[in-house]
DNA sequence: GACGCCGTTGACTGACCAGTCAATCGCGTT
DNA sequence: AACGCGATTGACTGGTCAGTCAACGGCGTC
């Protein structure tokens, strides 16, 4: 059989070419790398790349809406789960500062060319991004039925400080501007949701 | 004297195409633009935009340390304030919001093309961007030993968490994902500070 | 009213690069 | 071993645009 075979093999250069562009995107950015820097990055010929992806954009279209999509999952996942609204922040920020530490690259180009460009790719994924946004205002919003948070900040205002916040903290990290340690990763779980839930205040 | 009326003179036209700059980097977007379509939008020719400015990149590049400067500025005389730091934070995120509300298409283009686009033009105004973070954790880092924040929270990690904040929601704003009436943004200014000192927590 | 300076004009050039495509390769099939 | 077909190659094309530059115009000067 030479179809599954093929069909397996296919996948695997498609993935090569994926993880290649991952690599490129970090190092050199979407819009100033060429075609030709990822697909000597996948130590294949140029022609290549566009026999698994219509364009450069579908690339990185693909990659993020690999990630993105897992992403929405965990959170609808600890949504369902039968904890408090504080806990259910603290998986989600868990989930995001896991996803760096296991992919750092990744992430990087996730957040720098998509989520923080909504001029370019961030306006085509606006709706996807938004899910997110909406899935988290919507834990606050139960949260705030249910007593367990005050319910005079609106909940897509919440949603945005929470997301807004733990973002800052991986741009970070990405650019040197904050510590980026195996304890600060661990930390910074900790830290945002005991800032937006606890507050600064002594 | 013809000098001192042709400076003017040239000032002014300098101002209209950093003018034409704003609304068109607004639109469309920096990378997107040709710089034909600033020099149609300040109704000026081609080549003018090279008399005023050696490159496109300084047009964007003086748009955003003319703002950035003031918002330092802002953020350090604050700070000289004998005020609770809870004031400070509050005065520094009304300072931001206001910027919006004067002049939403100058604070588009700074957060968009500058601040969020850490790969290009962030990266080259790190520092600077920096030094708000800085100025932002000093305030923090003060009120931790006044005793008026708690001190197991990071300085470093609370600014950004601040700044993170806000950038978000102005971009909630930006992209239409927040409502932004006038009273969403005098409500805004509260909830931030709100959420970031007092906590969601009941 | 002739001269010169400088703001202004816009056609042009050189470089860059996404995407195409005809040619080649190599593996499975018969 | 000859055939066929999808995977693979990389030279080439077409279009785009930032930045240049030679020429022009109008205002002040003498």
């Amino acid at each position: 059989m030479a179809t599954a075979r093929s069909a397996a093999a296919a996948a695997e250069k498609r993935r090569v070419i994926l993880d290649a562009a991952v690599r490129v995107f970090a190092r050199q950015g979407f819009h100033t790398c060429r075609v030709s820097d990822i697909a000597d990055e996948a130590g294949v010929a140029y022609g290549l790349v566009y026999h698994y992806f219509r364009s450069k954009d579908e690339v990185l279209d693909t990659l993020f809406l690999e990630r993105w999509n897992v992403m929405l999952d965990a959170i609808r996942e600890t949504d369902a789960q039968p904890i408090p609204a504080r806990e259910k922040l603290h998986a989600i920020a868990s989930f995001i500062v896991e996803s760096y530490r296991h992919d750092p690259e990744l992430m990087k180009v996730i957040i720098v060319e998509v989520t923080r460009a909504a001029n370019s790719f961030g306006q085509t994924h606006l709706a996807k991004i938004r899910e997110a946004y909406e899935l988290i205002a919507e834990i606050v919003r139960k949260a705030q039925q249910a007593g367990e948070f005050r319910p005079d900040v609106t909940p897509d205002f919440a949603a945005m400080a929470f997301y807004g916040a733990i973002e800052q903290v991986l741009t970070g990290w990405i650019f040197d501007v904050l510590p980026g340690g195996e304890e600060d990763l661990e930390q910074a779980k900790r830290f945002v949701v005991e800032t937006i839930c606890g507050g600064l205040d002594q």
